[in-house]
DNA sequence: GCGACTTTGTGCGTGTATTCACAAAGGCTT
DNA sequence: AAGCCTTTGTGAATACACGCACAAAGTCGC
């Protein structure tokens, strides 16, 4: 389930604090959810809670880093070294939890060779030797629109089987091969229509969850929606 | 729905290339979804199709606009000038899309007075001034993980409605807020159990979905995770 | 050791999303 | 103008996700 991740990091956070155990209602509003769907999410890997006490911390975290493979390492590889792919190359996130960036390429002469976060960038015509090199499983694509599915060819070709797409286009790829999209500009599309849908719709139907908190709102301008190549 | 944006940008890259009519399935197609359920989602804003040729692009990227109110401006402001506040700040997806960058902010004395994409970074204590001075609506929240509960707070008592975030904790806002998280760490996990999946489960069991053969493709080489050495 | 209390694990009803399949509707050709 | 052909829009069937509510199971106090 894709919710695991977020109980292992409500998890991490009370070892943190020195929390031996947990109940799923605790546990369960640390990770924003209902406490029904953790316990059925938990129980489907198996019984590892008591009856009357709860789950143990440190138990639970390593059988749902197990499930989830954080157990072993992941050698990842990111293209495109942007201002997005420095942030990723410098994220601390990645290798707390297993996940090990061996390589930083990109196609911009005055790029490759400068050293980000410890890893000297490389030319994207070496991407087939460093992936081969590192064992890389999976790849991180941060390039612009027009170059991504190019580099995902030839990741996949190299032997790549899961690919985290920044670019905002939808990817093709073999059967086998796992693709995530994470679009910016999409999250954001998505808070503006609910935004709308506060302030009364497009059609100017009335709210249908109102709230009485007064609204400093900004007066929304007439507006073109002007497009523009990414 | 979460996936109109992913129609409109299907439907901009259309126009670039000049189309002026496309049916559901070559939309679906580029959209990566099932035909018909593209024709439903469609369906629920009203009937903008014509039968036997199919929908006029143009149009229909001004109904999804409308429907997401992309058709007006929204104001967003950026906390935390990190690099991924960077990274934000100079993505082309937003501008393009009617989300205006209106403040830059950081606790850090070193970032502020930078100017980053043609915006000058503000100290957040100056939070509130900024978000109303310019009317904010949405703020975009990439601060530490340790400042995110604060920082939104605040912005939420400045009167924003909508947030992003982007630090990896689960934030706690009044029922009339918005908000969506992006987790980088999360969809790396998620690929990573896909991928352990492929190659045998965590106990060692046949993975269960496993696909036979591969048409029209190289079969994938039965997968090892070696550590590499270097 | 026993009973009361707490908490898990899950059966079940409900609502929503997804997909199939087809009739209605419009254009196009002759 | 009439019939054929393409494509939409949607009814119906299916699958899935969610959450309530409760019995089973275990702990803790006495």
């Amino acid at each position: 389930m894709a919710r695991l991740p977020v109980y292992l990091r409500a998890l991490h956070a009370l070892q943190d604090r020195g929390v031996a155990t947990v109940s799923s209602e605790e546990l369960a509003s640390a990770a924003g959810v209902n406490s029904a769907k953790l316990r059925k999410d938990l129980s489907h890997l198996g019984s590892y809670g008591t009856r009357g006490v709860g789950y143990e911390v440190e138990y639970l975290v390593y059988q749902i880093s197990r499930e989830l493979g954080l157990t072993q390492d992941w050698v990842v590889a990111i293209i495109g070294v942007g201002n997005l792919g420095r942030a990723l190359a410098g994220y601390g996130g990645f290798a707390s939890r297993g996940f090990r960036v061996a390589g930083l390429l990109d196609a911009d002469e005055q790029i490759v060779g400068q050293e980000i976060s410890g890893l000297t960038v490389r030319h994207i015509d070496r991407l087939e030797d460093v992936i081969g090199e590192h064992g890389v499983s999976i790849a991180v694509i941060a390039t612009p629109a027009a170059a991504a599915q190019g580099v995902c060819d030839r990741v996949v070709a190299a032997g790549v089987t899961s690919v985290l797409n920044f670019a905002p286009v939808v990817l093709t790829v073999p059967e086998w091969v796992d693709v995530r999209k994470v679009d910016l500009s999409i999250e954001l599309q998505i808070l503006a229509f609910h935004e709308q849908r506060k302030a009364g719709g497009p059609d100017g139907a009335p709210r249908l969850d109102a709230t009485p908190a007064a609204l400093g709102g900004a007066p929304p301008e007439p507006v073109q929606y002007v497009e523009a190549a990414e």
